[in-house]
DNA sequence: CCTTGACTTTGACACCGTGTGAGGCCATAG
DNA sequence: CTATGGCCTCACACGGTGTCAAAGTCAAGG
């Protein structure tokens, strides 16, 4: 028989943890003395401490390994238990790996540029959208042959939801399709409530849904767009993945003054 | 402005966390009515909480995320920030991979017998220790070579100790050395209080420390050990380790009744 | 103006495994 | 007798998040 203590160090663990063992019943001690209420352990409980720990350190949790070394588990269910462990440990591993890269991205910028300023890149997926909108032809992506255009585009647009009553859900989209002869046809959009029947001189996109958008708040007027799609750039070089397809732009907040607005810039990656 | 709800979604976090951000000073709402306490929120907040979920999704905590955001850490701070987060996600990974290993382990284990009996084998490391103790051969590592001949040895170590008053700390101690015509040494001791100058007619080994050894209880005679061997064993080779060395055997627990016995069984392992 | 339903507020409890500390009992050694 | 150290119970803390409850607020529709 030993005590608590002495067992704790035999078993490699805390008298706190074995006291708590005992008080969810996953170990309990071979005797209690009734007037002093100290815990005696036998030697051959060890195996089952020893259980307990290896079923732990696996990464079950205190109730799944009850569970496991009461015998109240069928072979089946075992079997699932472990095979779900496992998947859950390889999808860990997964994520891990990817954080490590981004945290090694994270090193290289800050020993190369000596800050971080590449941490609000945010990965999401996207939600394909019926927008309503008007198109319109620039002569290539630069920001002086862009905006020119866009802008009284959205206010066109804007006008005719106003004149048709119709309510805006969500932000402003605009989003690009190169042409071949290197201009680009540019979408200013909204969000559709309402079906090509009652378009309003519109035009109604199917816009598809993107299963990881790496995405970057830019503030401040769409002059300066350009540093904010570099630094978005540089995140998605540096953190091991491509870009493909467009992007799209969505106008968060957009008043008088230019200073103020803020866009979303999304566009589509995929790994490596 | 957008209310907790309309912010939250845009950020792809839960209002419970707004709150909480909101609570810890994380990220206080640009406006809150001091009437109705209703927060609200700015489109450029959105930079900030991106911030806060790429940095928290890395692996920092809330409140390292708050040293980053708030430059209270300098440049050299930060590269040491990440540097300890790489190290800690390395460290994880490999961690989840030897778990994942022992995983599959049993995976193989239930899938060819039904059951999972090699949940009791203990990784530890054991420290080096004087002992003292007395030797003789065996011809062989049968059980049946070294019962009778570990048996009087201990009593005879046993006696010793008792007529010089000495007193046990720690459990028996045997172990074995093999000699070239495949007879072995045996070795009983307990773990020495005394220097040379006070054998008491023992003589006293250094038994080195194992930096990693297999242990497994084995309970029950003597007789019975071959198969918690194999148990340890199998284990050892599932889990992609090799054993080097020998054997030791503490007795934790020996009353007269030999079907009470309980044994510790350690060896020295190593990777691959 | 009133109802309704969606939204927000604060506060609390829960998870899980473990450390830590306080306040008190017990046993042994000096 | 006291000092020490082991043991007892009870409680709080960590961290990030879910969830529930009771109550207040807002906007739209009748």
């Amino acid at each position: 028989m030993f005590s608590i203590g002495d067992f704790a160090r035999l078993g490699l663990v805390s008298t706190r943890m074995l006291r708590h063992y005992d008080a969810i019943g996953l170990l309990r001690p071979a005797h209690v003395d009734p007037g002093t209420g100290y815990r005696s352990y036998q030697a051959g409980q060890l195996a089952r401490l020893n259980r307990v720990v290896a079923l732990k350190d696996l990464g079950f949790t205190l109730e799944q390994v009850r569970s496991i070394l009461d015998e109240k588990v069928s072979t089946e269910e075992l079997h699932g238990m472990v095979r779900l462990r496992r998947a859950q440990l390889e999808e860990r591993i997964a994520a891990d790996r990817a954080r490590l890269l981004s945290v090694e991205a994270r090193l290289r910028t800050i020993e190369r540029e000596g800050h971080m300023k590449t941490d609000e890149v945010v990965l999401k997926s996207v939600a394909p959208v019926r927008v309503a909108g008007l198109s319109a032809r620039a002569a290539s992506y630069e920001t002086e042959d862009i905006g020119p255009v866009i802008q009284p585009l959205f206010h066109e647009v804007c006008g005719r939801m106003d004149a048709a009553g119709k309510p805006y859900v969500g932000p402003g989209i605009a989003h690009y399709v190169p042409e071949d002869d290197g201009g680009v046809l540019v979408h200013a959009s909204f969000e559709a409530t309402f079906g090509p029947e009652d378009a309003v001189g519109l035009d109604l996109f199917d816009l598809p849904g993107i299963e990881t958008a790496a995405t970057i708040i830019h503030r401040g007027p769409m002059d300066d767009i350009g540093s904010t799609f570099q630094t978005l750039a540089h995140w998605i070089e540096e953190n091991g993945y491509r870009s493909v397809g467009l992007a799209r732009e969505l106008s968060l907040h957009c008043p008088p003054d230019h200073a103020e607005w803020v866009h979303e810039l999304q566009i589509e990656i995929t790994k490596a």
